[in-house]
DNA sequence: ACCTGAACACCGTTCAAGT
DNA sequence: ACCTGAACACCGTTCAAGT
């Protein structure tokens, strides 16, 4: 009664390949941040050495472009085939859908640690962007839009979403001038440092410490996107 | 006759400051971008060693924020002192000038070499920030917005900005399952690549290549800027 | 008060050499 | 075809020691 061939010798080594190391880079990104990631740590996770990676792929720069073609093909999946398809029956128009995509693409990418970063950083043309492209074109077409501003309304939302959700996963740091230097939590620390700016110059930005502050964040996504998608329509 | 005290030892140390040792930081992301910046070339321009800066700084983050926060300042002086302030005698309305400041933030965005990368990557709260909200959340309640709302429109209009320089200045690379490979042009290449895609699957994104491939950008920044702004007026 | 020297624990990448 | 070992030219950061 032999085991299975897998289990002969012990500790053996898995199985490698490009696209078995592209997924491995994303673990490791949304484990320990898109800083952690390196050539030696993705070899480890193989138990093969750092140079051995490169007969894989032809750099690090190489291989973040890989990653984000993932991501952006996992977005699709999460956020077209799951979320649009499915609810496609009831009758909604293209606005609607356009809100509830862009929402399903915030939440996607906060729920990937540092994928905005990513998918930010490096523009890769190719058929996952392509799958992201092309029911966008659809809606906005369906929307008024002829094709060229079509293209634009495509490119200038997911710009909008990417831009979002890395300004509020971005860490919050306070830089100030003034005397005090007290070491409460960091929330609270930023509102401190609102209130003290000079009443003279920044009243209004004073009078918003609260909103400021504490921000309803999903709310405010949403104020965007309506806002813009309400200039399409108005146009 | 004698000269000045400066000449008395030949190529004496430079003065070191932590506001010298930030401006040298900014001189040296534009001049090899944001990745080729380090402690030892930075210490290397002032003719001391890696080890020194610290005195100065805690660290290369807390220096990036330092960083951040000088970016935002200088900002504001080219955005909204020069550019504002000065034609502000001519009876434009809000709106006008919301939309020449956006312009003006990202023809900024686009002079430093990869200032919208760093401002992007940390959330620095200080005066300097408060300089660029305060004018902001002005024009937004003069155009009928209640402080909450006029908070969102400000970050998002921010946030807007910045993503679309971020998108635009970010590096381009293809990735193509396909059997081709040349090597011409990015450019052409891309739209070699697009006109590649699947023609069942992605005949609007086919149709639309040319868009694609060679997009005018100051015009797409101003399509979802007056999407934006329409928007809000409209509401 | 300001700076050095040396070290520590890392990087990405190349390349001859091994199997 | 796939992997190693060793090296190269770098990193950020710490810390005793110097002036």
């Amino acid at each position: 009664m032999p085991r299975t061939t897998q289990e002969k010798s012990s500790t053996k080594r898995s199985p490698i390949s490009t696209e078995l190391l592209v997924d491995t880079a994303i673990d490791l990104i949304e484990a320990d941040g898109l800083e952690a990631l390196s050539m030696r740590r993705l070899a480890d996770r193989f138990g093969i050495q750092a140079a051995s990676v490169y007969w894989y792929v032809a750099s690090k720069d190489h291989m973040l472009d890989l990653v984000v073609d993932r991501l952006l093909g996992l977005a699709y999946e999460n956020v077209f085939v799951e979320n649009v398809q499915q609810r496609g029956s009831e009758d909604e128009g293209p606005e609607q859908t356009l809100r509830r995509m862009a929402v399903a693409y915030r939440a996607f990418l906060l729920a990937h640690p540092d994928s905005a970063k990513v998918i930010s950083s490096r523009l890769v043309v190719g058929s996952s962007l392509a799958q992201l492209f092309e029911p966008l074109l659809d809606l906005f077409s369906r929307l008024g839009l002829d094709q060229r501003d079509s293209v634009h309304a495509s490119y200038v939302l997911l710009g909008y979403i990417q831009g979002f959700v890395l300004q509020e996963t971005a860490p919050l740091s306070l830089v100030t001038r003034s005397p005090t230097d007290d070491r409460s939590s960091t929330l609270k620390q930023m509102e401190a440092a609102l209130g003290r700016l000079d009443e003279e110059r920044f009243p209004l930005t004073r009078a918003a410490a609260a909103d400021l502050a504490k921000p309803d964040l999903p709310s405010r996504f949403a104020f965007g996107l309506d806002r813009f998608l309400a200039g399409l329509t108005a146009k």
